[in-house]
RNA sequence: GGUCUGUUCGUCUAAUGGUCAGGAUAACGGGUUUUCAUCCCGUUAACAUGGGUUCAAUUCCCGUACAGACUGCCA
């Protein structure tokens, strides 16, 4: 039978690592076992619904290079994958609930359901959940309240009695008395939308979903969907609860653990191949070993019983340390084409200046870990005045001794330059001119460094040069050497 | 409160009824180096706990503790 899976997501939020992972592990495991994706949208809740999120939605699976095999808009033999376009079907089918007497119509106001609630908290009962007021009505009394123009909503008749078993790949069977699954759920609500329940048992079965993969905290609905299924006398599909995605307090991951929308790892210069690699690992190992993952791969060789069962904590360094290793295996250009949007975000840079960020940007693959991280580290292209002299001299240097070898430098450099020689043949000019001079590679490579940076702590002082022109560097330099020979005399 | 689930280095994880319990990351130390990085080498670091089964338990069973999830006209 083919594999037949689906990523459900819900429209009131951007895509956050949590949702994003349980898309990966369903369009991974379809992929490996030549299966079906299948992306639906689960807008039922009208109040927290947005379109903003909804296009996330999109750009995130495009970003990360996921491509779903049937998809939302489109849809299938059953209509298109969009659960608000699918209205008219969950009311045909709660109905049919009602007429076999597996459902009934509730007329409790939001406020007497409130009371009640709050009476089982203050009486601390083990009982929580719906009292099965309006379980028995008489038509006379149904009647009566649709008289009222209460608009009612449809519950489940869950049993009082025995108990209901699922069956998980990872878990195994997981059971629970009827008594507590969730009392008499509401299927369909007041507004005539179905709840997630209703619909996500409905199309699940209607789209022939083979398996669901979905995070840790739907175990406890696991008994009220067979319920549900059972009702409607459908197949039970195959269950894998996937463990769920904690920050550093154990608490489920949430803003207050920094960033947890993949916009926002996007923006801050996170790697699709570095987000979809890690994330992967979350939950997941392939041998224990090998840990480096390409799309493709994981398409190939994901396995769900090499999931994990146990939380697992999601770990921001280790992504750092994906995505710096991932920006070191690009090309420089497809590291300058990556980096350009920063730098004129940052108003530092246009499109004229291209070729200089390409000279650049061998110099800096390896000192950076998220693509913003460029911002800072060009900081020097805006001239910030004359330089202070400390900064010019070199530790066990002094004024005169820095003001001999930067001449000596400025020489060397600007005929390197001028002659088209590369970093390696300009550093190794420079090393030599080290030697003549009998002092270390610093007396040469910091004084240059500072002069044209300004700064103590910057890239290889040629990338600095390459990127912001010869004729700007020239004039560091002498600027610098003015106010050395200042200092002499 | 009730129900369910989980527990191997700080973190992600591997393996196993008899192993020096492996890898990665982080931390720390050392080396290379023109700064910062990179790179290389090394060190520290884990089977939650009690009881059982067994010649033997981190591994199997039961309890305890701790943690998390759920307990909505949210999903």
């Amino acid at each position: 039978m083919e594999v037949r899976v689906r990523y459900a997501p819900s429209p009131t939020g951007l895509q956050h690592i949590g949702g994003v992972r349980t898309a990966l592990f369903n369009y991974f495991f379809a992929k490996a076992n030549g299966g079906k994706f299948i992306l639906r949208v689960e807008d039922t809740d009208r109040e927290r619904y947005s379109d903003e999120s909804l296009q996330d939605l999109y750009d995130t699976l495009d970003w990360l290079g996921v491509k779903w095999d049937e998809g939302p808009v489109v849809g299938g033999p059953c209509g298109p994958y969009i659960q608000s376009e699918r209205f008219a079907i969950y009311q045909e089918y709660a109905k049919k609930l009602v007429d076999m007497g597996k459902a009934y119509y509730c007329y409790c106001t939001a406020e007497r359901l409130e009371a009640l609630r709050q009476k089982q908290i203050d009486e601390k009962s083990p009982i929580q959940g719906y009292d099965g007021h309006c379980r028995d009505l008489t038509a006379e009394q149904r009647a009566e309240l649709e008289a009222q123009g209460i608009k009612p909503v449809i519950r489940l008749k869950v049993p009082r009695e025995g108990k209901t078993t699922f069956h998980d790949v990872l878990m195994g069977d997981i059971t629970r008395e009827n008594k507590d699954v969730s009392p008499d759920p509401i299927l369909l609500k007041s507004d005539g939308f179905p709840t997630y329940h209703l619909a996500n048992v409905i199309d699940d079965h209607m789209m022939g979903v083979t398996h669901i993969m979905r995070a840790q905290e739907w175990i406890p609905s696991g008994p009220l969907h067979v319920l549900l299924y059972e009702a409607f006398g459908w197949e039970v599909p195959t269950y894998c609860h996937l463990p769920m995605v904690m920050g550093s307090d154990g608490h489920k991951l949430s803003k207050r653990h920094g960033s947890t929308s993949v916009r926002d790892f996007r923006q801050k210069g996170y790697l699709p191949e570095a987000i979809l690699n890690y994330v992967s690992l979350v939950g997941w190992s392939y041998d224990g070993e090998k840990e480096f993952f390409t799309r493709e791969e994981l398409e190939k060789c994901f396995s769900m019983e090499k999931i994990n069962t146990a939380p697992g904590v999601f770990d921001y360094q280790k992504l750092d340390w994906f995505n710096a290793q991932y920006i070191r295996q690009k090309s420089d250009k497809e590291l300058a084409d990556l980096l350009m949007p920063y730098l004129k975000d940052a108003g530092l840079l246009d499109d004229s200046a291209y070729d200089r960020l390409l000279a650049f940007v061998p110099g800096i693959k390896e000192r950076i870990t998220l693509l913003s991280d460029i911002v800072p580290m060009v900081e020097f292209l805006k001239d910030k005045g004359e330089p202070e002299v400390a900064l010019l001299i070199p530790k066990k240097m002094d004024a005169s001794g820095t003001l001999n070898s930067l001449k000596n430098v400025y020489q060397v450099v600007k005929a390197g330059l001028e002659a088209g020689k590369n970093d390696e043949q300009l550093q190794q000019d420079l090393m030599d001119l080290a030697q003549q001079l009998g002092i270390k590679n610093a007396g040469v490579f910091n004084p240059l460094r500072t002069a044209v940076t300004g700064m103590a702590v910057s890239p290889p002082p040629f990338s600095c040069i390459h990127l912001m022109g010869n004729e700007e560097a020239y004039r560091r330099i002498e600027r610098a050497i003015g106010i050395l020979e200042k200092e002499v005399n």
